[in-house]
RNA sequence: GCGAGGGUAGCCAAGCGGCCAACGGCGACGGACUCAAGAUCCGUUCGUGUAGACGUUCGUGGGUUCAAUUCCCUCCCCUCGCACCA
């Protein structure tokens, strides 16, 4: 534990300033399309976290892999730095926010650096400066032009002691108490500016299906989000009826009272035979008019209705509804299941196939009629089936009509497309769950959003050229800053030129993210959001990585943004990020960390501690990208000492070369080489950092073991370092400049190339198995034939007419495959021999896959011998099968050598 | 309830039709090195077995296939998302 690492400190700093200096990850503004490689920026909260470290280690070890692949990259970061938690810290701490984001950026930014995260930080952004949210408001000016914004009242979280609109997330407990003053929050109707992402729906939704680099969580959320679905909307006629005004005495002479007709929404037009009764939602304009003057549908909806509750509660109202399709006069219910911001806020109910209404049914007592039944699997398509018994349980299922007069003997899909067009008021009708984006925030750091309220006017936008409006001075109040910012408020309509007053409002943070990837194309581009020529080249982002929390608001508000973008201003590209990776949480024990329970791991004192290479690489390693994993300081340690052994490993060589012969061993490691090049090159691409790590240490282990048994050829041996420094570099930059210097490079390992090899991962794969495959067998024949004392071991690889028979017997198809082998007469003068092993070959005949060739099978054989002499501390021969006698000659096969051990 | 993803040897975890008794790591055990410890390296880690074999395994029960951990269905369990959504 005490034992020395390498100096992390000196050799980070070294590399942090050597690139600075060399401007190491400047992306050119003339580069055609580079590869874009995105982190979701962070909330400037004042520090990284390990989430941070592992999301940008992810980013920052793919975009270095793809520059020394040849690519140009593109690798900006900047800040979201708008927000609530900076107002409030501010009040904490009698600053302002802007000074207290502006010094937290500074510190992250420092952390970053410290990281050896290569970002080309002259691209950098911050959300709050105005020469970036000016372009927030010059997009809400746009997007107000093609008709997607709107101001309409919405219902909001009120703390009345704040005097402030409150997110749902701050809103706490059962009790919904403001999450700062404990005070009960309210309801209350407020002016609303919302972005109409409504009517992308269908896009935003059907685009999903070509987003094949995103993980399909993601997608399936997104889709549920949207939640769209087909159904049919009509009218029910309601009216009071005679019973309740007999029942509530006023008389007989009393005319029914009209309420004319009430629309719903049902996706299962099919059942209104079914039809029971009708449920209306508290808070429908109907049951508000009711409860004016019914005391005990008041007391229903204000007290009793209970949406959250598992019991569907209700009311009867004494109304009732006609159903249009039967004439059927149904009761009407007051019912608290039903909800006013889905479909209509009234529905038909049928109890026999819904469950809901099912259970409703039972507790008012109201009639169950089954008129779907499952579809008889030997249907003839016309008969109509019997009615299941739906007294239990409602069936919920398409199938067959019954009960339903002329409909009867239908299958559902063609009973609603008929329904719809038989009846007079109904129409298609398409319900989405999606909602328009309320972006409103009665808060100061954020956006302001670019309206002047005027008394003749009413709403007016500021015009471009007084973009941006920008914010006032942070005025330490309760309620919402701007308010209180007078002098700000007061300005004159840009139409009549009267007094008149800005809006207080600013815009939802998530406006800020939905189009940042864009800004750094051209971070700095003084006329427009983003240079639009260069944003078609170079969108859009190739690998964006971020937490799955983001998976639908910050990802659908983006890809609307987008579309927008691409139908109005002339952006090529319809969706801004081709593969997402969502990564996985770091943990300790199990557990999430949080500050609330204590067990949050600092980066900065891995940092100092170990150094960031080897938090990077030991985050890296640990698990793929996507998982979730435990941190663990005995891994971070491990971890460091292997960095520690590679340098060592490096700096020993650099210091006195060897001089050793390029023999069999030279060329195993040759062939271990070549194959932690191809594995490491195919796992980069995927992104599966861990198993690239794997592949290096296990070379470093080769190299070492190398050197620890011979004199290492010199030519062999570097070519091994050279390639581990590179293979590591994207995962451990400082230590792999170090070491790539010490092996005598004067370019940065950054712009290295990237180690190729001389062949591919299945030939590499191959000679690996044999090797590991023969060497199992000779422990196993030693330790089962219990050979105390061995003085010899021959490896015999099998004669060439074996190979020639495999290979006949893979491409063969004929139903004989003796016969076919015989043809051979190379192989037929084998006789029995050919025979029997000509058997093994039909036996196995569909599992037969390709060897090595003759001579690779010799070669690996060959160049692992000092492996098996080492452990069993014999002499090992290869021997070919020429040099062999015939019953040695049995056991060998292609890829499996006959092995003779002499005790 | 709906949707998505999972359930693999003591633990974590890869594989996702034949090369699989199943990569890798941890733990445990044995060995090398060391005065010793640590680090490092080598090996073992389902059972049986005197020459590389055999038997039983990849949540459960079926099925498809010459062949299934891998494909299909049933059920059970876990994690995540959505949800009195008409």
């Amino acid at each position: 534990m005490t034992e020395e690492g390498y100096d992390h400190v000196a050799v980070e700093r070294r590399w942090q300033d050597a690139w600075d200096e060399g401007d190491a990850y400047r992306t050119s503004d003339d580069v055609e399309d580079p590869t874009y490689v995105l982190g979701m920026y962070p909330y400037p909260s004042g520090k990284l976290h390990m989430g941070h470290v592992r999301n940008y280690t992810i980013t920052d070890a793919y975009a270095r892999y793809r520059r020394m692949n040849g690519d140009d990259v593109l690798h900006p970061m900047g800040w979201d730095a708008f927000g609530l938690p900076a107002e409030n810290a501010a009040k904490e701490r009698d600053t302002n926010p802007r000074d207290w984001t502006l010094d937290c950026i500074e510190t992250m930014r420092e952390q970053m650096v410290s990281m050896g995260f290569g970002y080309d930080w002259e691209r950098e952004i911050a959300t709050c400066e105005p020469e970036y949210y000016r372009w927030n408001q010059w997009l809400f000016s746009r997007f107000h032009e093609e008709g997607l914004v709107e101001r309409r009242d919405a219902e909001v979280n009120w703390c009345p002691e704040c005097e402030t609109v409150l997110a749902d997330e701050q809103v706490e407990g059962e009790a919904e108490l403001c999450w700062r003053c404990d005070t009960p929050v309210v309801q209350r109707e407020l002016e609303q500016w919302f972005l109409k992402i409504t009517e992308y729906a269908d896009e935003l939704l059907e685009a999903i299906d070509d987003l094949e680099g995103w993980p399909n969580s993601v997608r399936q959320m997104q889709r549920n989000w949207i939640g769209r679905q087909y159904g049919t909307e009509l009218d029910f006629e309601i009216e009071g009826s005679e019973a309740r005004s007999a029942s509530n005495g006023r008389g007989e002479g009393t005319e029914p009272r009209e309420y004319g007709a009430v629309e719903a929404f049902t996706t299962r037009v099919d059942t209104i035979h079914g039809a029971t009764f009708f449920a209306l939602a508290p808070d429908h304009p109907i049951s508000e008019e009711l409860a004016e003057e019914n005391d005990e549908i008041r007391e229903f909806v204000e007290h009793e209705a209970d949406p959250e509750g598992d019991e569907p509660n209700g009311v009867a109202t004494g109304l009732t509804a006609t159903n249009p399709v039967t004439g059927d006069e149904i009761p009407v219910y007051v019912a608290d299941f039903v909800l006013s911001d889905v479909g209509t806020g009234a529905l038909m109910a049928v109890p026999g196939h819904d469950e809901r209404d099912h259970a409703f049914a039972e507790k008012m007592g109201e009639e169950i009629v089954p008129v779907v039944a499952p579809e008889p699997d030997d249907w003839d398509g016309e008969t109509v089936p019997d009615a299941p018994d739906v007294s239990e349980e409602a069936y919920t299922d398409d199938g067959v009509l019954v009960n339903s007069g002329e409909y009867s003997g239908l299958e559902s899909e063609a009973a609603r497309e008929r329904l719809t067009a038989d009846i007079d008021s109904a129409t298609e009708a398409t319900q989405y769950q999606l909602r328009d984006w309320g972006i409103s925030r009665q808060r100061y750091w954020g956006t302001p959003i670019p309206v002047v309220q005027c008394e003749d006017c009413g709403p007016v936008m500021v015009p471009d050229e007084e973009l941006p409006v920008e914010l006032p001075e942070f005025i330490n109040t309760t309620g919402n800053p701007l308010d209180a910012a007078e002098e700000w408020k007061e300005t004159t309509c840009p139409e009549c030129g009267s007094e008149a007053t800005r809006e207080t409002d600013t815009m939802d943070t998530f406006v800020d993210s939905s189009w940042y990837f864009l800004r750094y194309v051209s971070p700095d581009l003084e006329d427009a959001p983003f240079d639009l020529e260069r944003a078609n080249d170079w969108m859009p982002v190739d690998q964006y990585v971020g937490g799955i929390e983001h998976a639908v608001m910050h990802l659908l508000y983006s890809r609307f943004f987008t579309k927008v973008l691409a139908d109005n201003e002339g952006l090529d590209h319809r969706e801004p990020f081709e593969n997402l990776l969502a990564q996985g949480m770091v943990q300790l024990e199990g557990e999430k960390m949080s500050k609330s329970v204590g067990n949050v791991v600092s980066p900065q004192r891995i940092v100092e501690e170990y150094g960031a290479d080897t938090a990077r690489l030991f985050m890296m390693q640990a698990a793929q990208p996507e998982r979730d994993f435990d941190w663990s300081e005995e891994g971070v340690r491990s971890t460091y000492a292997f960095l520690t052994r590679l340098q060592e490993l490096v700096e020993d060589y650099a210091s006195s070369p060897p001089d050793g012969e390029d023999d069999a061993v030279a060329s195993y490691v040759e062939s271990e080489i070549d194959a932690a090049i191809a594995i490491a090159g195919e796992e980069y691409d995927d992104l599966t950092f861990n198993a690239a790590a794997r592949e290096s240490q296990e070379l470093v282990r080769t190299l070492r073991q190398y050197a620890e048994y011979t004199e290492p050829h010199a030519a062999t041996y570097e070519r091994g370092l050279s390639a581990v420094v590179r293979l590591l570099a994207p995962v451990a930059p400082h230590i792999a400049e170090e070491l790539y210097d010490a092996l005598g490079n004067d370019e940065f390992v950054v712009d290295a190339p990237w180690p190729s090899a001389t062949v591919d991962r299945a030939y590499v794969e191959k000679r690996r198995n044999l090797v590991e495959n023969t060497r199992e067998d000779i422990r196993q024949i030693i330790d089962v034939a219990g050979i105390e004392d061995p003085k010899s071991i021959d490896v015999v690889v099998a004669p060439e007419w074996k190979y020639d028979a495999l290979e006949i017997a893979i491409e063969s198809d004929a139903d004989n495959l003796i016969g076919e082998l015989m043809q051979n007469s190379e192989i037929r003068e084998q006789g029995d021999a050919a025979a029997s092993y000509g058997q093994d070959l039909q036996a196995e005949r569909e599992a037969l896959t390709h060897p090595l060739e003759i001579d690779a099978e010799y070669d690996a054989l060959e160049s692992a011998v000092w492996l098996i002499e080492r452990e069993f501390d014999v002499p090992v021969r290869v021997v070919r099968a020429t040099d062999a006698a015939d019953d040695v000659l049995r056991n060998a096969e292609p890829g499996r050598p006959a092995i003779e051990i002499e005790d």
